[in-house]
DNA sequence: CTTGCGCCGTACCGTACGGTACGGTACCGT
DNA sequence: ACGGTACCGTACCGTACGGTACGGCGCAAG
Protein backbone atom coordinates (compact mmCIF):
# COMPACT_ATOMS: atom_id res chain seq x y z
CA UNK A 1 0.00 0.00 0.00
CA UNK A 2 2.33 2.42 1.21
CA UNK A 3 4.40 3.74 -1.82
CA UNK A 4 7.15 5.64 -0.40
CA UNK A 5 6.14 8.90 -0.33
CA UNK A 6 9.49 10.12 -0.49
CA UNK A 7 10.71 8.08 -3.97
CA UNK A 8 7.97 9.72 -6.55
CA UNK A 9 10.19 8.73 -9.75
CA UNK A 10 9.90 5.11 -9.84
CA UNK A 11 12.93 3.29 -10.88
CA UNK A 12 12.46 1.97 -14.16
CA UNK A 13 11.39 -1.44 -12.57
CA UNK A 14 12.93 -3.57 -15.78
CA UNK A 15 11.34 -6.89 -16.54
CA UNK A 16 8.66 -6.91 -14.11
CA UNK A 17 5.99 -4.20 -12.95
CA UNK A 18 5.19 -3.94 -9.57
CA UNK A 19 3.51 -1.60 -8.40
CA UNK A 20 3.75 0.04 -4.56
CA UNK A 21 7.38 -1.22 -4.01
CA UNK A 22 9.46 0.86 -2.26
CA UNK A 23 12.87 1.13 -5.01
CA UNK A 24 14.86 -1.27 -2.74
CA UNK A 25 12.02 -4.28 -3.24
CA UNK A 26 11.94 -3.52 -6.86
CA UNK A 27 15.97 -3.97 -6.83
CA UNK A 28 15.68 -6.98 -4.91
CA UNK A 29 13.00 -8.72 -6.22
CA UNK A 30 14.30 -8.00 -9.80
CA UNK A 31 17.89 -9.43 -8.95
CA UNK A 32 15.69 -12.67 -7.98
CA UNK A 33 13.68 -12.56 -10.72
CA UNK A 34 17.08 -12.92 -12.88
CA UNK A 35 18.23 -15.52 -10.12
CA UNK A 36 15.66 -17.78 -11.12
CA UNK A 37 15.52 -16.99 -14.77
CA UNK A 38 19.80 -17.63 -14.62
CA UNK A 39 19.23 -20.65 -12.57
CA UNK A 40 16.46 -22.10 -14.79
CA UNK A 41 18.82 -21.41 -17.86
CA UNK A 42 22.15 -22.11 -16.98
CA UNK A 43 21.43 -25.40 -14.50
CA UNK A 44 22.76 -25.84 -10.78
CA UNK A 45 26.57 -27.03 -12.39
CA UNK A 46 26.92 -23.17 -14.70
CA UNK A 47 24.64 -21.15 -11.88
CA UNK A 48 27.00 -18.34 -10.89
CA UNK A 49 27.17 -14.86 -9.38
CA UNK A 50 28.16 -13.39 -12.25
CA UNK A 51 25.79 -14.58 -14.75
CA UNK A 52 23.39 -13.04 -12.23
CA UNK A 53 24.76 -9.51 -12.30
CA UNK A 54 25.14 -9.90 -15.87
CA UNK A 55 22.04 -10.84 -16.38
CA UNK A 56 20.27 -8.07 -14.47
CA UNK A 57 22.47 -5.83 -15.56
CA UNK A 58 23.99 -5.04 -11.62
CA UNK A 59 27.15 -5.38 -10.11
CA UNK A 60 28.38 -8.25 -8.15
CA UNK A 61 29.04 -5.95 -5.26
CA UNK A 62 24.74 -4.90 -5.22
CA UNK A 63 24.28 -8.74 -4.96
CA UNK A 64 26.51 -9.53 -2.63
CA UNK A 65 25.56 -6.10 -1.07
CA UNK A 66 21.69 -7.31 -0.69
CA UNK A 67 22.24 -11.03 -0.04
CA UNK A 68 25.40 -11.90 1.28
CA UNK A 69 26.87 -14.47 -0.59
CA UNK A 70 25.84 -17.37 -2.96
CA UNK A 71 24.02 -18.98 -0.46
CA UNK A 72 22.22 -15.68 1.03
CA UNK A 73 20.78 -15.43 -2.78
CA UNK A 74 19.87 -18.79 -3.26
CA UNK A 75 17.78 -18.48 0.24
CA UNK A 76 15.82 -15.42 -0.70
CA UNK A 77 15.50 -16.76 -4.34
CA UNK A 78 13.79 -19.85 -3.32
CA UNK A 79 11.67 -18.09 -0.44
CA UNK A 80 10.38 -15.66 -3.28
CA UNK A 81 9.31 -18.89 -5.10
CA UNK A 82 7.74 -20.19 -2.57
CA UNK A 83 5.79 -17.18 -2.09
CA UNK A 84 4.73 -17.28 -5.82
CA UNK A 85 3.82 -20.27 -6.39
CA UNK A 86 1.61 -20.94 -3.37
CA UNK A 87 -1.42 -19.17 -4.20
CA UNK A 88 -1.27 -21.01 -7.30
CA UNK A 89 -2.32 -24.22 -5.17
CA UNK A 90 -5.80 -22.65 -4.67
CA UNK A 91 -7.29 -21.73 -8.01
CA UNK A 92 -10.33 -22.76 -8.77
CA UNK A 93 -10.60 -24.40 -5.92
CA UNK A 94 -13.81 -22.48 -4.42
CA UNK A 95 -16.26 -23.40 -7.70
CA UNK A 96 -15.01 -26.90 -6.54
CA UNK A 97 -18.04 -28.58 -4.88
CA UNK A 98 -17.40 -32.64 -4.54
CA UNK A 99 -14.85 -33.51 -2.75
CA UNK A 100 -13.17 -35.46 -5.66
CA UNK A 101 -13.61 -32.59 -7.43
CA UNK A 102 -11.59 -30.68 -5.11
CA UNK A 103 -8.95 -33.34 -4.95
CA UNK A 104 -8.61 -33.04 -8.96
CA UNK A 105 -8.29 -29.45 -9.02
CA UNK A 106 -5.62 -29.75 -5.92
CA UNK A 107 -3.64 -32.32 -7.67
CA UNK A 108 -4.09 -30.30 -10.66
CA UNK A 109 -2.59 -27.28 -9.26
CA UNK A 110 -0.38 -29.02 -7.43
CA UNK A 111 1.63 -30.71 -10.60
CA UNK A 112 1.26 -27.43 -12.31
CA UNK A 113 2.92 -25.59 -9.68
CA UNK A 114 5.67 -28.45 -9.71
CA UNK A 115 6.11 -28.31 -13.73
CA UNK A 116 6.97 -24.84 -13.89
CA UNK A 117 9.76 -24.53 -15.29
CA UNK A 118 11.81 -22.15 -12.50
CA UNK A 119 10.19 -24.65 -9.95
CA UNK A 120 11.94 -27.17 -11.66
CA UNK A 121 15.34 -25.10 -11.69
CA UNK A 122 14.71 -25.11 -8.22
CA UNK A 123 13.51 -28.39 -7.10
CA UNK A 124 16.56 -29.60 -9.09
CA UNK A 125 19.15 -27.83 -7.07
CA UNK A 126 17.13 -28.31 -3.80
CA UNK A 127 18.01 -32.16 -4.20
CA UNK A 128 21.37 -31.83 -5.85
CA UNK A 129 22.51 -29.53 -3.42
CA UNK A 130 24.68 -30.36 0.19
CA UNK A 131 26.58 -27.21 1.17
CA UNK A 132 23.68 -24.18 0.60
CA UNK A 133 21.48 -25.91 2.83
CA UNK A 134 18.46 -25.73 0.19
CA UNK A 135 17.15 -28.84 0.70
CA UNK A 136 15.55 -28.31 4.06
CA UNK A 137 14.71 -24.65 3.61
CA UNK A 138 12.35 -26.24 0.26
CA UNK A 139 11.02 -29.00 2.70
CA UNK A 140 9.83 -26.31 5.19
CA UNK A 141 8.49 -23.55 2.68
CA UNK A 142 7.18 -25.66 -0.48
CA UNK A 143 6.58 -29.51 0.41
CA UNK A 144 5.58 -28.62 3.78
CA UNK A 145 2.89 -26.28 2.79
CA UNK A 146 1.49 -28.22 -0.05
CA UNK A 147 1.12 -30.99 2.12
CA UNK A 148 -0.48 -29.02 4.61
CA UNK A 149 -3.38 -28.07 1.91
CA UNK A 150 -4.01 -31.43 1.11
CA UNK A 151 -3.81 -32.68 4.53
CA UNK A 152 -6.83 -30.45 5.49
CA UNK A 153 -8.53 -31.84 2.98
CA UNK A 154 -8.26 -35.47 3.77
CA UNK A 155 -9.01 -34.66 6.63
CA UNK A 156 -12.15 -32.96 5.71
CA UNK A 157 -12.59 -36.39 4.35
CA UNK A 158 -12.86 -37.93 7.62
CA UNK A 159 -9.42 -40.40 7.36
CA UNK A 160 -7.66 -41.63 9.74
CA UNK A 161 -4.47 -40.62 8.97
CA UNK A 162 -5.04 -37.51 6.66
CA UNK A 163 -1.43 -36.88 6.15
CA UNK A 164 -0.60 -40.12 5.29
CA UNK A 165 -3.48 -40.39 2.75
CA UNK A 166 -2.12 -36.90 1.40
CA UNK A 167 1.03 -37.85 1.04
CA UNK A 168 -0.27 -40.65 -0.64
CA UNK A 169 -2.31 -39.18 -2.83
CA UNK A 170 0.17 -36.60 -3.73
CA UNK A 171 2.87 -39.68 -4.53
CA UNK A 172 0.25 -41.20 -6.59
CA UNK A 173 -0.51 -37.93 -9.06
CA UNK A 174 3.09 -37.63 -9.45
CA UNK A 175 3.41 -41.09 -10.05
CA UNK A 176 6.64 -41.85 -12.40
CA UNK A 177 6.22 -38.21 -14.09
CA UNK A 178 7.80 -35.67 -11.63
CA UNK A 179 11.01 -38.32 -12.28
CA UNK A 180 10.66 -38.81 -15.95
CA UNK A 181 10.59 -34.91 -16.05
CA UNK A 182 13.05 -34.10 -13.79
CA UNK A 183 15.50 -36.46 -15.50
CA UNK A 184 14.90 -34.66 -18.32
CA UNK A 185 12.69 -35.73 -20.57
CA UNK A 186 10.82 -33.94 -22.86
CA UNK A 187 7.27 -34.35 -23.25
CA UNK A 188 4.57 -32.67 -25.37
CA UNK A 189 0.92 -31.82 -23.44
CA UNK A 190 2.11 -31.79 -20.44
CA UNK A 191 -1.59 -30.90 -19.07
CA UNK A 192 -2.57 -33.85 -20.89
CA UNK A 193 -0.15 -35.82 -19.11
CA UNK A 194 -1.40 -33.92 -15.50
CA UNK A 195 -4.66 -34.70 -16.37
CA UNK A 196 -4.42 -37.93 -17.40
CA UNK A 197 -2.32 -38.34 -13.81
CA UNK A 198 -4.78 -37.21 -11.29
CA UNK A 199 -7.85 -38.51 -13.08
CA UNK A 200 -6.15 -42.46 -12.90
CA UNK A 201 -4.81 -41.54 -9.58
CA UNK A 202 -8.48 -40.75 -8.21
CA UNK A 203 -9.70 -44.07 -10.17
CA UNK A 204 -7.56 -46.33 -8.38
CA UNK A 205 -7.94 -43.70 -4.60
CA UNK A 206 -12.06 -43.83 -4.94
CA UNK A 207 -12.71 -47.22 -3.95
CA UNK A 208 -10.60 -46.76 -0.76
CA UNK A 209 -12.68 -43.32 -0.45
CA UNK A 210 -15.95 -45.21 -1.07
CA UNK A 211 -14.83 -47.70 2.23
CA UNK A 212 -14.41 -44.88 4.03
CA UNK A 213 -17.75 -43.48 3.62
CA UNK A 214 -19.26 -46.71 4.16
CA UNK A 215 -17.29 -47.12 7.32
CA UNK A 216 -18.44 -43.62 8.74
CA UNK A 217 -21.47 -43.34 8.95
CA UNK A 218 -22.27 -47.17 10.01
CA UNK B 1 34.30 -68.02 -15.54
CA UNK B 2 37.97 -67.87 -18.00
CA UNK B 3 40.24 -66.13 -16.12
CA UNK B 4 42.84 -64.75 -18.30
CA UNK B 5 45.64 -67.52 -18.45
CA UNK B 6 48.09 -65.32 -19.24
CA UNK B 7 48.05 -63.00 -16.20
CA UNK B 8 47.88 -65.43 -12.97
CA UNK B 9 49.26 -62.78 -10.83
CA UNK B 10 46.37 -61.61 -9.86
CA UNK B 11 46.77 -57.85 -9.49
CA UNK B 12 46.19 -56.63 -5.67
CA UNK B 13 42.15 -56.13 -5.95
CA UNK B 14 42.53 -53.20 -3.67
CA UNK B 15 39.16 -52.57 -2.05
CA UNK B 16 37.01 -55.07 -3.63
CA UNK B 17 37.68 -58.84 -3.83
CA UNK B 18 36.10 -59.74 -7.10
CA UNK B 19 37.15 -63.53 -8.75
CA UNK B 20 37.49 -64.32 -12.08
CA UNK B 21 37.89 -60.69 -13.25
CA UNK B 22 41.16 -59.92 -15.74
CA UNK B 23 43.12 -56.79 -14.31
CA UNK B 24 41.39 -54.17 -16.69
CA UNK B 25 38.37 -55.57 -15.06
CA UNK B 26 39.48 -55.33 -11.61
CA UNK B 27 40.74 -51.72 -11.72
CA UNK B 28 37.88 -49.99 -13.76
CA UNK B 29 35.73 -52.02 -11.20
CA UNK B 30 37.90 -49.94 -8.05
CA UNK B 31 37.85 -46.59 -10.48
CA UNK B 32 33.99 -47.14 -10.41
CA UNK B 33 33.77 -48.12 -7.35
CA UNK B 34 35.78 -44.91 -5.56
CA UNK B 35 33.89 -42.73 -7.95
CA UNK B 36 30.55 -43.84 -6.37
CA UNK B 37 32.18 -43.34 -3.01
CA UNK B 38 33.22 -39.95 -4.09
CA UNK B 39 30.26 -38.81 -5.09
CA UNK B 40 28.19 -40.29 -1.81
CA UNK B 41 31.03 -38.54 0.09
CA UNK B 42 31.20 -35.20 -1.33
CA UNK B 43 28.03 -34.67 -3.37
CA UNK B 44 27.70 -33.43 -7.42
CA UNK B 45 28.94 -29.75 -6.40
CA UNK B 46 32.47 -30.90 -5.72
CA UNK B 47 32.99 -33.98 -7.45
CA UNK B 48 36.47 -33.95 -9.03
CA UNK B 49 38.40 -35.93 -11.22
CA UNK B 50 40.88 -35.46 -8.69
CA UNK B 51 39.31 -36.98 -5.69
CA UNK B 52 38.53 -40.00 -7.37
CA UNK B 53 41.86 -40.42 -8.27
CA UNK B 54 43.54 -39.62 -4.66
CA UNK B 55 40.21 -41.54 -3.46
CA UNK B 56 41.47 -44.89 -5.33
CA UNK B 57 45.20 -44.13 -5.49
CA UNK B 58 44.88 -43.79 -9.31
CA UNK B 59 46.47 -41.25 -11.26
CA UNK B 60 44.32 -38.71 -13.31
CA UNK B 61 45.68 -40.24 -16.64
CA UNK B 62 44.49 -43.99 -15.92
CA UNK B 63 41.40 -42.64 -15.25
CA UNK B 64 40.66 -40.40 -18.59
CA UNK B 65 42.64 -43.74 -20.46
CA UNK B 66 39.88 -45.50 -19.37
CA UNK B 67 36.54 -43.34 -19.36
CA UNK B 68 38.11 -40.61 -21.99
CA UNK B 69 36.47 -37.63 -19.47
CA UNK B 70 34.05 -36.71 -16.85
CA UNK B 71 31.53 -37.74 -18.85
CA UNK B 72 32.79 -40.97 -19.35
CA UNK B 73 33.36 -41.55 -15.67
CA UNK B 74 29.86 -40.72 -14.63
CA UNK B 75 28.02 -42.84 -17.45
CA UNK B 76 30.28 -45.78 -16.47
CA UNK B 77 29.70 -45.04 -12.68
CA UNK B 78 25.53 -45.16 -13.18
CA UNK B 79 25.68 -47.89 -15.60
CA UNK B 80 28.06 -49.89 -13.00
CA UNK B 81 25.01 -49.23 -10.67
CA UNK B 82 22.64 -50.34 -12.10
CA UNK B 83 23.66 -53.66 -12.86
CA UNK B 84 24.81 -53.56 -9.13
CA UNK B 85 21.22 -52.39 -7.87
CA UNK B 86 19.21 -54.90 -10.47
CA UNK B 87 19.40 -58.07 -8.61
CA UNK B 88 18.03 -56.14 -5.39
CA UNK B 89 14.93 -55.79 -7.07
CA UNK B 90 13.66 -59.50 -7.11
CA UNK B 91 14.89 -60.52 -3.78
CA UNK B 92 12.73 -62.61 -1.52
CA UNK B 93 9.88 -63.25 -4.66
CA UNK B 94 9.92 -66.66 -5.00
CA UNK B 95 8.73 -66.98 -1.45
CA UNK B 96 6.01 -64.51 -2.07
CA UNK B 97 2.48 -66.40 -2.97
CA UNK B 98 0.02 -63.94 -2.74
CA UNK B 99 -0.09 -61.06 -5.06
CA UNK B 100 -0.33 -58.46 -2.58
CA UNK B 101 2.67 -60.31 -0.99
CA UNK B 102 4.55 -59.95 -4.56
CA UNK B 103 3.08 -56.16 -4.43
CA UNK B 104 4.71 -55.46 -0.90
CA UNK B 105 7.61 -57.53 -1.31
CA UNK B 106 8.53 -55.21 -5.08
CA UNK B 107 7.35 -52.46 -3.13
CA UNK B 108 10.14 -53.05 0.02
CA UNK B 109 12.57 -53.75 -2.03
CA UNK B 110 12.60 -50.91 -4.52
CA UNK B 111 12.86 -48.51 -2.17
CA UNK B 112 15.40 -50.16 -0.15
CA UNK B 113 17.65 -50.04 -3.53
CA UNK B 114 16.04 -46.47 -3.86
CA UNK B 115 17.68 -45.36 -0.81
CA UNK B 116 20.95 -46.88 -0.81
CA UNK B 117 23.12 -44.27 -0.25
CA UNK B 118 25.02 -44.40 -3.61
CA UNK B 119 21.95 -45.01 -5.23
CA UNK B 120 20.90 -41.28 -3.58
CA UNK B 121 24.02 -39.90 -4.75
CA UNK B 122 23.38 -40.89 -8.44
CA UNK B 123 19.60 -39.77 -8.03
CA UNK B 124 20.59 -36.31 -7.16
CA UNK B 125 23.18 -35.72 -10.10
CA UNK B 126 21.11 -37.61 -12.44
CA UNK B 127 18.59 -34.90 -11.26
CA UNK B 128 20.52 -31.87 -11.34
CA UNK B 129 22.49 -32.45 -14.07
CA UNK B 130 21.78 -30.79 -17.39
CA UNK B 131 25.77 -31.18 -19.03
CA UNK B 132 26.37 -34.92 -18.99
CA UNK B 133 23.07 -36.22 -19.99
CA UNK B 134 22.81 -38.80 -16.93
CA UNK B 135 19.62 -37.75 -16.43
CA UNK B 136 18.21 -39.94 -19.63
CA UNK B 137 20.65 -42.41 -19.26
CA UNK B 138 19.61 -42.92 -15.69
CA UNK B 139 15.73 -43.01 -16.56
CA UNK B 140 16.74 -45.52 -19.19
CA UNK B 141 18.94 -48.03 -17.63
CA UNK B 142 17.37 -47.50 -13.78
CA UNK B 143 13.97 -46.34 -13.52
CA UNK B 144 12.71 -47.95 -16.58
CA UNK B 145 14.06 -51.93 -15.76
CA UNK B 146 12.26 -51.06 -12.16
CA UNK B 147 9.60 -50.22 -14.02
CA UNK B 148 8.76 -52.77 -16.30
CA UNK B 149 9.40 -55.57 -13.65
CA UNK B 150 6.42 -53.95 -11.38
CA UNK B 151 4.35 -53.64 -15.07
CA UNK B 152 4.49 -57.35 -15.13
CA UNK B 153 3.28 -58.29 -11.79
CA UNK B 154 0.20 -56.00 -12.69
CA UNK B 155 -0.35 -57.67 -15.89
CA UNK B 156 -0.86 -60.35 -14.11
CA UNK B 157 -3.27 -59.11 -11.84
CA UNK B 158 -5.45 -58.48 -15.27
CA UNK B 159 -5.06 -54.56 -14.93
CA UNK B 160 -6.38 -52.68 -18.16
CA UNK B 161 -3.14 -50.22 -18.46
CA UNK B 162 -0.67 -52.37 -16.20
CA UNK B 163 1.73 -49.44 -17.14
CA UNK B 164 0.10 -47.28 -15.73
CA UNK B 165 -0.88 -48.79 -12.43
CA UNK B 166 2.97 -50.02 -11.66
CA UNK B 167 3.77 -45.96 -12.06
CA UNK B 168 0.83 -45.40 -9.76
CA UNK B 169 2.05 -48.30 -7.22
CA UNK B 170 5.67 -46.93 -7.31
CA UNK B 171 4.91 -43.32 -6.58
CA UNK B 172 2.20 -44.40 -3.65
CA UNK B 173 4.97 -46.05 -2.23
CA UNK B 174 7.33 -43.42 -2.38
CA UNK B 175 4.76 -40.47 -1.37
CA UNK B 176 6.37 -37.64 -0.43
CA UNK B 177 9.25 -40.43 2.16
CA UNK B 178 11.28 -39.91 -1.61
CA UNK B 179 11.14 -35.99 -1.59
CA UNK B 180 12.28 -35.86 2.03
CA UNK B 181 15.23 -38.06 2.27
CA UNK B 182 16.17 -36.31 -1.20
CA UNK B 183 15.95 -32.99 0.44
CA UNK B 184 18.38 -34.27 2.65
CA UNK B 185 15.82 -35.00 6.00
CA UNK B 186 17.38 -36.84 8.44
CA UNK B 187 15.19 -39.83 9.51
CA UNK B 188 15.82 -42.73 12.02
CA UNK B 189 14.59 -46.13 11.30
CA UNK B 190 14.41 -45.89 7.31
CA UNK B 191 13.08 -49.63 7.77
CA UNK B 192 10.30 -49.12 9.34
CA UNK B 193 9.41 -45.87 7.46
CA UNK B 194 9.41 -47.99 4.00
CA UNK B 195 6.97 -50.39 5.78
CA UNK B 196 4.78 -48.67 6.78
CA UNK B 197 4.78 -46.83 3.67
CA UNK B 198 4.19 -49.80 1.20
CA UNK B 199 1.54 -51.05 4.09
CA UNK B 200 -0.29 -47.76 3.71
CA UNK B 201 -0.02 -47.66 -0.02
CA UNK B 202 -1.92 -51.44 0.07
CA UNK B 203 -4.15 -50.36 1.90
CA UNK B 204 -5.30 -47.63 -0.10
CA UNK B 205 -5.05 -49.70 -3.09
CA UNK B 206 -6.43 -53.30 -2.16
CA UNK B 207 -9.94 -51.87 -2.65
CA UNK B 208 -9.19 -50.91 -6.13
CA UNK B 209 -7.64 -54.28 -6.85
CA UNK B 210 -11.07 -55.88 -5.39
CA UNK B 211 -12.98 -54.01 -7.90
CA UNK B 212 -10.62 -55.66 -10.80
CA UNK B 213 -11.11 -59.20 -9.22
CA UNK B 214 -15.02 -58.33 -9.32
CA UNK B 215 -14.78 -57.72 -12.77
CA UNK B 216 -12.80 -59.61 -14.41
CA UNK B 217 -15.02 -63.02 -13.38
CA UNK B 218 -18.20 -61.86 -14.26
C1' DC C 1 27.19 23.48 -3.13
C1' DT C 2 28.76 19.84 -0.40
C1' DT C 3 28.35 15.38 1.75
C1' DG C 4 27.11 10.78 1.68
C1' DC C 5 25.11 6.73 -0.11
C1' DG C 6 23.90 3.28 -3.30
C1' DC C 7 24.87 1.73 -7.58
C1' DC C 8 27.61 0.40 -11.86
C1' DG C 9 31.56 -1.42 -14.29
C1' DT C 10 35.79 -3.36 -14.10
C1' DA C 11 39.69 -5.10 -12.38
C1' DC C 12 41.65 -8.05 -9.21
C1' DC C 13 42.96 -12.19 -6.02
C1' DG C 14 43.00 -16.81 -4.51
C1' DT C 15 41.38 -21.13 -5.38
C1' DA C 16 39.78 -25.15 -7.69
C1' DC C 17 38.81 -27.76 -11.50
C1' DG C 18 39.22 -30.40 -16.25
C1' DG C 19 42.41 -32.05 -19.01
C1' DT C 20 47.34 -32.83 -20.72
C1' DA C 21 52.23 -33.77 -20.46
C1' DC C 22 56.25 -35.95 -18.72
C1' DG C 23 59.59 -38.62 -16.08
C1' DG C 24 60.08 -42.86 -13.76
C1' DT C 25 58.79 -47.73 -12.87
C1' DA C 26 56.87 -52.44 -12.99
C1' DC C 27 55.37 -55.98 -15.86
C1' DC C 28 54.22 -58.65 -20.11
C1' DG C 29 55.11 -60.80 -24.59
C1' DT C 30 58.75 -61.81 -27.87
C1' DA D 1 67.64 -59.07 -22.87
C1' DC D 2 64.59 -55.78 -25.25
C1' DG D 3 60.63 -52.98 -26.46
C1' DG D 4 56.01 -51.84 -25.40
C1' DT D 5 52.44 -50.87 -22.42
C1' DA D 6 50.04 -49.44 -18.49
C1' DC D 7 50.58 -47.36 -14.45
C1' DC D 8 51.90 -43.70 -10.75
C1' DG D 9 53.08 -39.11 -9.14
C1' DT D 10 53.54 -34.59 -10.10
C1' DA D 11 53.59 -30.63 -12.47
C1' DC D 12 51.43 -27.77 -15.62
C1' DC D 13 47.92 -24.85 -18.42
C1' DG D 14 43.76 -22.49 -19.27
C1' DT D 15 39.61 -21.34 -17.46
C1' DA D 16 36.01 -20.17 -14.33
C1' DC D 17 34.25 -19.07 -10.09
C1' DG D 18 33.42 -16.66 -5.27
C1' DG D 19 34.36 -12.76 -3.17
C1' DT D 20 36.65 -8.02 -2.64
C1' DA D 21 38.32 -3.48 -3.93
C1' DC D 22 38.17 0.77 -6.31
C1' DG D 23 37.00 4.64 -9.31
C1' DG D 24 33.15 7.11 -11.14
C1' DC D 25 28.28 8.55 -11.36
C1' DG D 26 23.52 9.94 -10.04
C1' DC D 27 20.69 11.47 -6.55
C1' DA D 28 18.73 12.79 -2.26
C1' DA D 29 19.48 15.33 2.22
C1' DG D 30 21.41 19.04 4.69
Amino acid sequence: MAASPTTPSERAAGDLARPSETPDEALRARLLDHTLRVLLRDGYRRFSMNAVATSARASKETLYRHFGDKTGLLHAALVRMAVLIDPLLHVGLDSATTREDRLRQLGRNYLHGCYLPEALALQRIAYADGEHGLGPLFAEEITERAIAVVEAEFEALGCDDPRRDAEVYLGMIQGKLHERIMLGAELDDLDGQIERQVDHALVVMAPYLTTLDERRPG
